[in-house]
DNA sequence: TAGTGCATGTAATGCGTTACATGATTTC
DNA sequence: GAAATCATGTAACGCATTACATGCACTA
């Protein structure tokens, strides 16, 4: 996999043809809660891709505003399954910024560093939010595309439920102290 | 914040004056879970933030070996305080490769898709190791450095879980099938 | 005395995002 | 007819990682 792109375009073309554009709105409702990609990655490496073989481009134009539709070819195909099955190092890499501040909330007094917690807590019911939303739209999704919304759904539940747990236990312990 | 690195140090420091090497090495064991940071962000960032007065730098040698240690300057705790405090849009970023894997596994036969979420489950039960293993180090955290590695914690049992639970939902459905 | 850990630092590299440019089509 | 959406594309920018350079101190 020649950049982190790559497996999306290639994963979302085993789904159906696309045009750059389309791809870009998927990765906007779907894989950009764990995996983002922009225009200035998306383009380049489709012409990329087809200059390869793995990928396929078809003009489809709506009327003279210019399209064009990208399929996967079997070259592709097999580059996928090979990604899907490949054994190294896979990349975990979270950035969140709630968390590192509540990390360093010793810093404020406690009342204030409660509403850490609680801010996050709220952050969180709103993605899941988001998340009911894109669930609720119509459609079927293959089965493990729908397993990882799940996931989403459930780890966002879990996020909110920990909060409010923890916000429980260290407003008791005040109660007590 | 002038940049990434920059809440991490003054955090780190508001626990207690450290060195650059210090700052990476606390950073390899706690933070990079979640905000990452290398030695070619964090020796260019002290020497700003010292010129900016949010951080004071005094030379403790071992010997011959060079050293120098940092602390926090009243401007730097308030500098700390205010991002702590403060109310813009907070960074959430996730990149997963393991779910962009289950993600895109309806391309594969359906036993090669669960051996993504066997393997997504073995990983986590290797970062459970690892934190316990960070929790098991001697010496009292602050309240809420202890609260971020109980979500640590909290967070890797969760994923197991999850991943137990989808292989029975999902290979049950395998046998009715 | 060889290897690991302590300690600082930077240059090169690689990469993704942002911002901009352009223009057609659909919708209100 | 204005605004939103469809659609493609790239140049500039910012930023973090990687890799390298250097050398002391401790320990097996």
């Amino acid at each position: 996999m020649a950049n982190a792109v790559t497996p999306v375009i290639l994963g979302l073309l085993s789904l159906g043809a696309r045009s750059g554009y389309d791809i870009k709105t998927t990765v906007d409702r779907s894989t950009r809660f764990f995996w983002a990609a922009s225009y200035g990655q998306i383009y380049p490496e489709l012409r990329r891709l087809e200059r390869e073989g793995l990928v396929e481009g078809e003009d489809a134009p709506n009327g003279s505003r210019p399209r064009r539709i990208y399929r996967l070819t079997a070259a592709g195909r097999e580059e996928l399954e090979s990604w899907l099955r490949s054994q190294g190092q896979l990349l975990i890499e979270h950035r969140d910024e709630l968390l590192l501040r509540m990390f360093f909330a010793d810093a404020l007094p406690r009342d204030e560093a409660l509403i850490l917690v609680e801010t996050r807590k709220r952050i969180f019911e709103e993605v899941l939010e988001t998340l009911h939303g894109i669930d609720d739209m119509p459609g079927e999704d293959p089965q493990f595309v729908d397993l990882v919304l799940r996931w989403g759904i459930a780890y966002t539940e879990w996020e909110t439920k920990w909060c409010t747990e923890q916000l429980e236990r260290l407003q008791g312990a005040a109660a007590t102290a």
